[in-house]
DNA sequence: GCCAACCCATACGTTTTTGGTATGCCAATG
DNA sequence: CATTGGCATACCAAAAACGTATGGGTTGGC
């Protein structure tokens, strides 16, 4: 069964009649009422009634007419989702970030991609530093936000922008009636360090800058998460170097400083795998990187 | 765009590889292979993934996918509704019917056909003799249950049963008392009667069972439906003859009693287009002929 | 009552499309 | 490094569809 002969068939329908349907189909009539007779024979029973002034479908040929319209607009549509998909204007965009940014950016990010792709589902998840590289790879995120950049030959980055590394302490510390720290008066003093995801146990960040300041913060803990680190900062376990923008997720108590004479930053990344290219995440790097340019 | 693409499509989509699908579909590998590339041209994007290990479904191709599933199914539920329609077991079955059969038929005859054709909407329609063609013609009864049958070129008739004429009176009528009235007896009394829709006014069968026995009976009303006769039979106005199958519809005051020495009948006929011969029909002419037969 | 007009069906040659076979290319695997 | 598995390309043969020419039946006008 094929779509043309349906399509032949619907048009004869409408027109109520061969020639004009050839007509309208721009075809010669006699190679259409061989299609038509051909549907026929296939269905095994007339779907026409013929009469002098053209045809008339018989019962069994509405029955046919109702689903074969329904079909053919069904096809229709798969061709053009397919192409509304391929192009960005529709589809599933799932969108992985990494807490840190969560507060700073998704509050202008999701309005900006609705505006933006109206017709995408989108779909957020908080993405671990433990298993964000896994969430790109399997595609169970088509996107993630991340902080620093996710280092991986299958995953292509896009760096949107970057942060400066700031200091977090208790209200109650002495160091935060500084309006900026100089690097020297952290020496000795704890810290809460988070892990690097690619390179080992430390922040990729923080460790370069302090032995280029020749400064030493013992290791009061180790934690997974920005908001562990936050908590132990506030129980005032030590310290924590971390970017600007944790300040946003940042709960009462806790206050953030510049470091005086270090300029050192972790960039934001868009990240996604490298064969999913597409033009929806072309447009999702742009939204985010609007958002980025406004923090 | 092309059914037998969307199926080569799906096919693909579902064994995840060209060379499986090849082999479900029985045909060789490269022209499926083509086929699949021409799609993706017409659609414009890719929709798959060309992996080591086989194809995978692009987002593209999961938008078409669905739909092209449905549209296939839709296809080929529309080639197997005509041929249903056109081997009876399923559509619309319009019944009209004549009042004088409605109730000796129809609470045998609607089980019947709810039995012998379940997936057939029916849908039942009372006659009256005077538009009854014109409702056959027009095709806004498929089938209709006459008495007598209708005499049309165009029509077709099958003749399923007769019923024996009876004469309708009061109860209280000295007649009544009689179990069979001999034609003399008739001679002279007031008669109800009923138009034939072919041949005049007065009915078909009654006209010449009176003149053969050279009764004459004169005309006190002439009236439209068998329920008219019967009421003014219950009025008192006069007497009418009937078929027997029409004392199921008699009001309660009525008695009917055959008419000793004449043995004249009127058919129950089925008629229906000529043009519109059909399994379905032919299946409702074996159930009304099942009924006639019961009773 | 015959002829013209209309419409669908059939026949046949041409073109387009599709399917098959042979083969190439690439990547993963042992 | 060779082999295997899988898709893509090239070329040829077969099938399907389209167009032109034509037949046949019915309607409607003169």
């Amino acid at each position: 069964m094929d779509l043309r002969r349906l399509r032949y068939f619907v048009a004869v329908a409408e027109a109520r009649s061969v020639g004009k349907a050839a007509e309208r189909l721009r075809m010669a009539q006699p190679p259409l009422s061989v299609q038509i007779r051909k549907l026929e024979a296939e269905v095994g029973a007339p779907l026409f009634r013929r009469g002098t002034r053209g045809m008339d479908l018989t019962e069994a040929g509405q029955a046919l007419l109702v689903r074969a319209s329904e079909a053919l607009a069904l096809a229709a549509d798969g061709i053009e989702a397919a192409r509304a998909v391929a192009s960005g204007r529709r589809g599933r965009l799932s969108v992985g970030y990494m807490f840190v940014l969560a507060n700073a950016m998704l509050p202008r990010l999701i309005p900006e991609l609705r505006r933006s792709v109206p017709g995408v589902d989108l779909d957020f998840a908080e993405l671990s530093a433990s298993t964000r590289e896994a969430r790109v790879l399997d595609r169970s995120v088509t996107v993630a936000l991340c902080m620093p950049a996710i280092n991986h030959p299958e995953i292509q980055v896009a760096r949107i922008g970057a942060q400066r590394l700031m200091l977090a302490m208790p209200t109650s510390s002495p160091l935060a009636r500084l309006s900026s720290v100089p690097m020297a008066r952290l020496h000795g003093r704890p810290l809460i360090a988070l892990p690097h995801p690619d390179h080992g146990p430390a922040s990729s960040a923080v460790v370069p800058l302090l032995r280029r300041h020749q400064v030493v913060m013992p290791i009061a803990s180790r934690v997974e998460t920005v908001h562990s680190a936050m908590s132990l900062v506030l129980a005032g376990e030590g310290f924590a170097i971390l970017p600007a923008c944790a300040q946003l997720g940042a709960p009462r108590g806790i206050v953030f400083r510049p470091l005086r004479d270090a300029t050192d930053s972790l960039d934001i990344a868009v990240c996604w795998r490298r064969d999913a290219q597409s033009p929806l995440i072309r447009t999702f790097l742009k939204c985010a990187e609007r958002v980025v340019a406004g923090l």
